[in-house]
DNA sequence: TCGTAGAATGGAACCGATTCCAGAATTTTG
DNA sequence: CAAAATTCTGGAATCGGTTCCATTCTACGA
């Protein structure tokens, strides 16, 4: 009988003594190599079983250079969009025996490139990852010296290998844009991140298509495109609502625009679905319990989730980089009434 | 000049061997060892900057046992109170050196089982953790095999040795209910999770030190401690809503809790406020302007995310465990009006 | 019966770092 | 100026596994 001290963990060596076999036929039971008789499996795993034998996933990395962690960098998981997204990823992830580290980009490209830099130290075997924004040559070396697999969500990056899962928000915001065209709307205005992310350049071609079909022309001063957070939008869309003719209708991209944009409706008193007709792009939670109800276009996040997920482990598997696309729906209620 | 092969990473060895140095000697420069002359510094700082080598996390923690990793488990990160702490406490554990590995436990305890299972084979440092159930004996063996720091969210497990962020849940509960009564309720219902997690019960200590004190009693068949999730609540919000001298007033402990008692009641046509006074515990985004505005009992989420982040961190730097309280304030809005 | 293919096992190198220890170089002290 | 103390540096062991290679043993066909 070996002396096992109980004082430290359980190590690979600890088995191999206690059944009196060589380290790596216990790594070969271990792994499921085909090599090993079945006395020999026997044996080792009548060790394990008695010393509660675990292998250090550590180790194992080092060796096999492989971590079974995937990187999640976002902007902010207090997003309500994004932490629907994260959980429907890190379940999957987890299903196949993945691991998750989430890393919040703040909305800054300098800690989205730190907590790139970091992950690529911490040999993760792949990332997914919301960019901050597209055009960042910085962001852009950085990801290519990963050399890890990418899936981007809802961006767009020339001369990348990568993975996406991209959505399509044409169609769902030409539905809105049409909808408040058919009623009579001209001056709308539209608030949301700026054209350096494909989500904004989607939603902006669904946005033009509407007006072009219409045969109506955009006013571009009531546009404000330069940030997805709740600040920007409040800013905004107290200058926006300020303007001589005051814009009729109002759609914000995002979350944290829509955040942003209703606290400053209500701080002015405007009503929407009376005094301002009004769309939101993606939804929160219980948008049709509260009231007023918003029109929105919505998409399935925790489908995006997912999909994200499985293009990871299809790439991880050996398979081909892919994009999927998602689709949204245009749901007119009630905040896209009146405004006239 | 040595064969520098750039096919695979920098390694220790590939720095060692342009500086012309021992390995030793370049593990003593990159981590500050007082032990290194000024030449020997400057040579191998050279080396370093001219091959852009950075040290393999995985190999560090391997033999230094630390990870600058911990753990993070939670029933569900979309909930929005979770993604809040979260992201406050990642900000917090990132500022200082240490990434998250987040999972969801999804309110299953074999899944939270198996997510501590998996965090002790990845070595993580600590582990941050808002336990299903504080009863669960396979869990409390799991969390003392860990042999790591544990700071819990809103819980207290008898026996274990771990720091806390707790929320003085009674303080707030106690002046909703309070409320309530002073407006002639008593027939007062209370949905959500069961007593086997410190925040029910003190949860239910304010409630029932408010009965008290106004000398009335509790009718116990209207309380619904079953459940934290949106589907317990939906369906407990019809029965007790059906019940025949229907309850006057209705509290709902938790998002998803009062997620699932607006929409049943939204299905049913009853209107809070009006036809039945609503308090929720916990905040949404937005309660302050979406309409029916909704009463409730406040907790500032990022504050605990932080302060969860600093007892790990202090544990982690061998200061003692601690327990910190965190306040709730309760604001009556539109929703607590009505009912009688 | 012997040579050889195949199966099973042990030994050792390796993944990429840290750290202890011994020895060389340098400085201080008697 | 020799001995001792101090400062640096290199070599080797180690963390806990995986995997290649060589060796032994068994079974098979010629």
């Amino acid at each position: 009988m070996p002396e096992e001290t109980f004082t430290g963990n359980i190590t690979i060596r600890d088995v191999a003594a206690r059944a009196g076999v060589a380290l790596s036929s216990v790594s070969r039971v271990m792994s499921g190599h085909p090599d090993v008789s079945p006395a020999m499996r026997a044996r080792v795993e009548e060790a394990v079983a008695a010393l509660g034998y675990e292998p250090d996933l550590l180790a194992q990395s080092l060796r096999s250079g492989s971590t079974r962690t995937i990187g999640f960098i976002i902007r902010d998981i207090s997003n309500p969009l994004y932490a629907l997204i994260a959980r429907a990823c890190e379940q999957e992830l987890r299903r196949h025996g993945y691991s998750m580290i989430l890393m919040n980009s703040d909305g800054s490209i300098e800690t989205e490139s730190k907590n790139f830099l970091l992950l690529r130290r911490r040999r993760v075997d792949g990332v997914i990852a919301s960019l901050v924004a597209e055009d960042s040559p910085s962001v852009k070396k950085t990801i290519v010296s990963l050399r890890a697999p990418l899936v981007l969500l809802d961006r767009e990056v020339k001369g990348l290998q990568a993975s996406a899962v991209i959505t399509d928000h044409h169609d769902g915001v030409y539905e809105a844009t049409k909808h408040l065209l058919d009623a009579g709307h001209t001056k709308i205005s539209f608030i949301t991140g700026a054209e350096n992310v494909y989500s904004t350049r989607n939603r902006m071609s669904g946005f033009k298509q509407a007006f072009a079909d219409a045969g109506k022309e955009i006013n571009e001063a009531l546009l404000a495109l330069g940030g997805f957070d709740a600040e920007y939008a409040f800013v905004h869309t107290r200058t926006l609502m300020a303007k001589k003719p005051r814009p009729t209708a109002l759609i914000t991209g995002g979350i944290g625009s829509t955040s942003g944009a209703l606290r400053a409706l209500n701080e002015m008193g405007i009503k929407i679905g009376k005094d301002l007709a009004f769309v939101a792009l993606d939804e929160w939670p219980l948008f049709d319990v509260f009231s007023p109800q918003i029109s929105s276009v919505y998409r399935d996040a925790k489908a995006i989730g997912a999909e994200a997920a499985h293009l990871m482990l299809e790439v991880l598997k050996g398979g081909p980089q892919k994009e999927s696309v998602m689709e949204t729906k245009f749901t007119a209620r009630f905040s896209s009434e009146g405004g006239l």
